[in-house]
DNA sequence: ACAAGAAGGCACAATTTTGTTACTAGCCAT
DNA sequence: ATGGCTAGTAACAAAATTGTGCCTTCTTGT
């Protein structure tokens, strides 16, 4: 259901230009693997099983579906190379890469969660 | 199952100084209602039912779910109020506060995502 | 001729998330 | 004393997400 229709997304009280484009977001980059994927790419192309040993823990058909889910929502692109065996090509679009910054500062966000749950559990 | 344990997420290639912060961010945050209330309370603090009103389609349960949760993870305060009827107001931590900046971005990045799929329509 | 790497597909199953409907308990005003 | 407001619970159900195990097709190296 990652299709995206204008009126399918409830009101947002803080941006009703079309539906509420921070649960649009969320839908289209949260989950558990979509975020890994992003910043493996942003680092530079990547084949498909080249992708799949960066990835401790993903099964082919997960990697699959998310892969096919991005080039969806139009964040990757992919590309049969012609050489022999022939492979897959993954890469960020204009739009995954205009994503990439965010996804920094999710990260930092974690690492301070980390840290401060951290901390707490010092005091405990 | 939002308890953090550091070593229960499987390794990043990004940073790996516990587990990947970006998993744990969208794990922390992601869901279908986690951003709408954050930035409802990035306004101001706010009590159960004028947050309910304000949520169009979330039910009770649902809302007290996700309050719970974002209780848990530190993201904000519950506070029985001492007037009758008694009244609980939420409100954000410090640690809730400095996601918003982020849920900014998430909302430009959504809406800069939908004036694009429409460009694409219209040429179809 | 045969194994092995590339990129998947298929059938099924478990888990997690979200939703539905009804119910509670304290308090207050009419 | 009845209804309505507060902030929830409980039992149950559906949907979405993620996972498992095995099969396939093409090709190249030995």
């Amino acid at each position: 259901m990652s299709d995206f229709k204008s009126d399918q997304y409830g009101p947002c009280t803080l941006t009703v230009k079309h539906a509420c484009p921070i649960e649009l977001t969320m839908h289209i980059m949260g989950g558990k693997w979509k975020g890994i994927i992003l910043s493996l790419l942003s680092k530079s192309p990547m084949y498909y099983n080249a992708m799949r040993r960066e990835i401790p823990g993903i099964t082919q058909r997960i990697l699959t579906l998310q892969l096919r889910d991005m080039k969806k929502n139009g964040l990757i692109e992919r590309e049969e190379t012609s050489d022999n065996p022939k492979r897959v090509l993954y890469y960020l679009t204009d739009l995954g890469e205009s994503f990439v910054p965010i996804l920094k500062s999710l990260e930092k966000w974690g690492n301070a969660y980390i840290s401060q749950q951290e901390e707490k559990l010092k005091k405990s």
